[in-house]
Order: structure tokens, then sequence, then C-alpha cells
DNA sequence: GAGGGCATAAGATATCATCTTTAATATTTT
DNA sequence: AAAATATTAAAGATGATATCTTATGCCCTC
């Protein structure tokens, strides 16, 4: 399925402006696209043509070709390659790429700590069930590891917080489950803070033994432990951080 | 904050390229651009300027700054208007539009029937769960409309489809937690099929009698009762779905 | 394996078309 | 005559086209 024959999905037929409504030449094309992509007539590695095939099938010039193979891109869409054989295929799927870009578009709507670290439970619980029954050696080597680096390095903070997330996203890609791996990058990504001003030395403690703890009802298989586990370490969590930053939003309020 | 006035990000130093890592100018603006953006520096509705303004600011041709510009439009991350008054404002989110950006990534990633389900356990647990604590009277109302068109079209085979899933997202959207709408959305799009084939009669029936439970839930505030129904409701779901996609997936693999 | 040809995207420049807001002007109404 | 309302014109921006040069890979030959 990978000849250089561009198999694009139908045609525009001509250049005919339906009266009130002419979105742009390279939206159309993309729109197009997109609706090959989900009624199947695409899958990856598909060769869609280069700049001037396009331009040509659908009558444009390259430039608005080109603009759509911009947006085609930026939307994880299209691969596309210079020099000769180049031009856009349609891309294997990137998905945590996509799930920074809905962090994004978390952010810029303005979602509140609450609504977020509700969601992270209901993902982060399963996903500990789930690590529960399906990680590997593997998976549990790098918890493992991961949570000696952290203990080893309990007193910088920054990287503390850092090892930490990664914890969180390791038992995650535990679960063998991507869909939950995404949207956990998709919230952590607006979740957690820079710099975590009120992680006292007590605290970091707490919470190194309760990712110990978790690590053994993995390597243990006690799915149902596990989730009960991380039910209460991310209700903690929530505690801690939604009034921090409510407090944050507030001062903010403040000072502008 | 919303000036004319262009406050871009940074300046890209001349053209000078480090040797080895030469990505195109428009993706270093790109790039900038977000950076900026995760650093707080831009909020939504301000200016970014023109593509004219853009070209000048980094040096560049219209050509590479309009590049630009798609890239961000389709991450979402800019809105662009024409006309005097136009150009570039970073945009308020839309998370909706990009839950359906990550259902094609996570569809050309080819994640199984399995994971999108206990995907979707896990969100609409909690969302039945939160819609029987949060629900207003219009969010209640909604369901119970719902709930009646669909009755009402119980033979309708696809319209009774989309309403069913029309009411698992009016349950998400009654838990006020735009994370959970969003995530489910994102999962939707992937999971439900657009021809339902072993959707009999006797199926349709039970399912309607659930989503009444479940309002009947929700109206009266039982929130563990929501969770469990709903968990219930998800795990028939899935019992259901995952073998089907599996048959299909090895039809598709029989046929080519 | 090193170099050259070739196909392709990347980028620049110039030009025109189209859309949208704003302001000025004409027209009607009071 | 004054005020409200259409109409028109101008300006500023993106949309689209055409044509050119440059940078990049790929493949083939030597």
């Amino acid at each position: 399925m990978d000849t250089r024959t561009p198999h694009i999905a139908g045609r525009i037929p001509g250049r005919i402006f339906v009266p009130g409504r002419s979105a742009s030449l390279s939206s159309r094309i993309v729109d197009e696209v997109r609706a090959a992509l989900f009624d199947k007539k695409f899958q990856p590695g598909d060769f869609l043509g280069t700049e001037h095939d396009l331009a040509q099938h659908y009558g444009v010039s390259r430039i608005v070709a080109r603009d759509a193979l911009r947006t085609l891109e930026a939307l994880g869409i299209v691969e596309i390659k210079m020099g000769k054989g180049g031009g856009a295929r349609i891309a294997r799927g990137n998905p945590r790429l996509f799930a920074e870009a809905l962090a994004v578009q978390l952010d810029l709507a303005g979602v509140t700590a609450a609504e977020i670290l509700d969601a992270q439970r209901a993902i982060e619980c399963l996903g500990a069930e789930l690590a529960a029954e399906n990680a590997t050696e593997e998976d549990i080597a790098k918890l493992r590891a991961l949570v000696a680096e952290a203990e080893a390095n309990i007193d910088d903070v920054p990287r503390y917080t850092r090892l930490s997330r990664d914890f969180h996203l390791a038992v995650a890609e535990a679960s063998h489950n991507r869909v939950l791996v995404v949207q956990l990058i998709s919230i952590d990504h607006v979740s957690w803070p820079k710099r975590n001003p009120t992680l006292t030395p007590d605290v970091t403690r707490k919470v190194l033994d309760v990712h110990k703890d978790l690590l053994k009802l993995i390597e243990t298989r006690d799915n149902a432990g596990a989730r009960r586990l991380m039910d209460e370490h991310v209700k903690m969590i929530r505690a801690r951080r939604v009034p921090e930053r409510e407090r944050k939003r507030k001062t903010e309020e403040g000072c502008c």
C-alpha cells in the first residue's frame, strides 16, 4: 500500500462557491482529507501526493496546497519529506505529541485545578489497577529505578518533583493502555507546577513512602490494593494542590 | 491587554544556522510562540501581529510567517482574522475541537477497543458520580429530553445510537468537569461505531432502561449509586464491543 | 564510496483579489 | 435644520497566484 500513486480522496467540484459559505480553499482540502481518514479510506503510510500533485488535483495554486499540508502536518495527519521520492504521506499517529497540544488547550480554556485533579484520580486509579495486572519485568524495573533515583535526590526539590511525575507516568505506562497514558500526559502538563513551594521535607518523605508501597503492590499483582492506594494518594495530592492553585489565582487577580 | 501593539516573544538571532540542527524557519517561530505560551507570557486575546509584522520581526518572508501561523492556527493556539484590524491573536482554547484531533491520533496509532473501553470506564464512572453531585436543573432537563427522544426513536437504529451517545456525553457535561468532557469526546470518536450491526431490539431496550435508572440516580443525587450503575453499564458495553472490534479487525486482515 | 543529477520542499518576491472594519458622505426622517 | 440611517469609499489585512532561487535528500554512476 505504499505506492507512489497519489490517491486523493474526492474532488472539489470545480471552484463553485456556495453563496454564503466560502471557506478558504486550503481548509476545504484539509476537511476532505480528514473526512477520508475518518471513513478509513487512508491508512498510515499511504502516499497523499506532492505539493504539485495536490495543487493540480484540486485545481489550485501550490501555495494553497502548501497551506493545507501545513495544517495537516500540524494536526499530525501527514508527514512531509523533501527530496526525490518525497511528498506527503499519512502519518503514523503520535498521540503523545497531541496530548501536549490538548494540554495547551485546556490551559487556554482555563480549567480549574479541581477539574484536573478529579480527572487525574479517575485515570491514575485505573492505571494503577491495570499496572498491577499487566506490568512486565521491564516496567517494574523502571519503576524501581525511578523510586531509587527519587530517594537519592530527595533534597533536590525540582528534580524530585520531576522524578515523582515520571513515576506516575511510568505507572500509567505499565498499564499498557495508551489511552490512559495520553490522557495523563495531557493533564500533567497543566497540573504539575514548575515550582512547588509548599513541598516540605516531611511531605516529600511521605510521598516517597507511598510510591514505594504502590510499587510493592504492583509487584505482588495486588490490583485492588494498588487502586485503593493510588486513590488515597491522589486525593492527598488534590487536597494539597487545589487550595494552592486557588491562592495563586487570587493573588494573580489581586496584582493586575 | 488587547492593544494593537504586537508583542512577540523574543528574537531569533539573525539567520544563523546551527550546523547540524536546522529546523525550518516557520517551525522556529512556532516553537517560540509555544514556549512563550507555556511561560504564561501570553493570554487569550493578546494580539500577536499580522503576517507582515511577524515576517519583519523575524526577518523572514511573508510565506514563512504564513506557514507558522497556519501551524499555530491548526494547533488551536491562534485565531486569524481577515480585513482591517485583522491578524493573529492568541485563541481562547477550544478543547473540544482538539479532542477530535486527539481521536484521530489514537485512531492512527491503532489503539485497541479494550484500551479505549477501559479508559471510558474510568472517565464515565467519575462523570456519573460528579453528575449526581453537580447537575443543575438544566442538565437534568436535558438528560430527560434525551431519554425521551431515544425512547421515541427506539426503532431507528442510527438515530438511537446517536442519542445514546449524546446521553453519555450529557452526563459527563452534567459533571461540570471540562476535562472529563474532553477526554470522553476524544475516545468517543474512536469508540462509537458508525453502524452497529449487533444492536438488537432486546439490547436497545435494556440500554434505555439503564439510562433511565441512571437519570433517576442523578436526580436523587445518589452519587455512589450513579457510579456503580455506570460501571456496570460500561462493563456491559465493553463485553459487547471488544469481541465485535476483534472480529472486525480479523476480517479486515483477512480481506487484504 | 564519493560525486553528480534530479525531484522535491523551503523560501523569497511581486502582484492581484477579497474580505472587513472604519469613516466619510449622502439621504431620509423627524 | 437636526438627527438618524443608508450608502459609499478607503484602508488594512488575509487569501491566492505566479515565478524564481535555494536547500535537501535520494539514487545512480563512476
